[in-house]
DNA sequence: GTCGTGACTAGCC
DNA sequence: CGGCTAGCCACGA
């Protein structure tokens, strides 16, 4: 099992809905310090839309980085009924899925 | 094996 | 609070 398949799969457990951190992602997969990592799989993740990027953003409620482009990004979430304002996300807590 | 890059994070100033 | 630095991990050249 690679590294990014774990990812993929930690991904792909996120609910509808919900949103989940690089960090806790990565604390997920066993490597609490590889965010970055993270961010790296889920860029070019083969599973896509299967695999919800669009869920995963960072540990500082903003929205963080996206491949089709923030917007979207923020527009798919929105459709999933979690709202943002301005990059930031609103009861992040309450949406934060924790493994 | 090394270097550069990235959708990151935490710590300092 | 904004900006910078260093540490972190995986991948491709």
């Amino acid at each position: 099992m690679n590294f990014e398949e774990k990812v993929w799969l930690a991904i792909k457990k996120i609910p509808k809905g919900k949103v989940s951190t690089y960090r806790e992602l990565a604390k997920a997969v066993g490597k609490p310090k590889a965010s970055r990592a993270v961010g790296n799989a889920c860029n070019k993740n083969p599973f896509a839309p299967q695999t919800a990027c669009h869920r995963v953003v960072k540990s500082s409620v903003e929205v963080g980085g996206f491949a089709q482009g923030t917007k979207k990004k923020i527009l798919l979430l929105k459709k999933e009924g979690i709202e943002i304002k301005k990059g930031k996300i609103l009861d992040f807590e309450k949406r934060l899925f924790r493994f």
